[in-house]
DNA sequence: GGGCATACATAACTGTCTTATGTATGACGA
DNA sequence: TCGTCATACATAAGACAGTTATGTATGCCC
């Protein structure tokens, strides 16, 4: 809904960004918009944030980068899943979703009597 | 499961901390233990995460901590919601909540075409 | 020409976790 | 009695990944 912008939790941007180059190659501005806009505004992806994690994410060897000029005539880095990338998507999300799973346990937990 | 043991994302335990804390008063040591129970094995919150997020959440009036004398002659540092603290509990977990939805957004969305 | 969206980059700062270490007590068995 | 384990608290050092702020530059459109 967008009222506030929610602050993105550490650790949780590249498994954002995989799931967004798994649709096919695309550069950092396109990226961030694509998160922003299939969130229905509610994640704004800082820049400070995105340029490091994408070149995290080259380093690991999750993604490769290259320029590439657009019909426009303007330049942008391009950046494109790897087959390690692909298989670290699948195990991000499905980490991402235990993590959901163990934390709605904790919150949904009823003790029997005292927990002291 | 309790395979690997699942690291705590930054940001995510006070609110364990808190729900942990809406069924009454206890002591830091137990709710680590209630933490780890709840949670099938799968969380293990280190204790030097522990301790410091219990004086943050008493700094914020989230909280208040008091010695006492258990019947087995140990001391403990009882800590227990207070009222300002149990709403926060409330608007932490809804905030959980609608991370995990906005998250799924993202997740679970398909591009028409080309996101770039 | 001016303003806006696009496009990338980095430095400084901050908060919260992990790891490691230290202290101390009570219970229990060899 | 002595060792070991579970209990119970605490803090320092370090890493990591966000936020905030700032800078550069281009293309489009009025």
């Amino acid at each position: 809904m967008a009222d506030s912008p929610i602050r993105l939790l550490k650790g949780t941007l590249d498994v954002l960004i995989l799931r967004t180059l798994c649709w096919g190659p695309a550069h950092g501005y396109a990226i961030s918009r694509w998160i922003r806009q299939s969130s229905g505004d509610d994640l704004q992806i800082e820049e400070g944030a995105l340029y490091p994690a994408l070149r995290r994410l080259e380093e690991r060897g999750w993604v490769t980068s290259r320029w590439e000029t657009a019909d426009s005539g303007r330049e942008a880095r391009v950046y494109e899943l790897t087959t390690t990338g692909r298989n670290a998507m699948r195990s991000e999300v499905a980490a991402w979703q235990r993590y959901v799973a163990v934390f709605a346990r904790v919150l949904d937990a009823r003790p029997r009597g005292s927990i002291a």
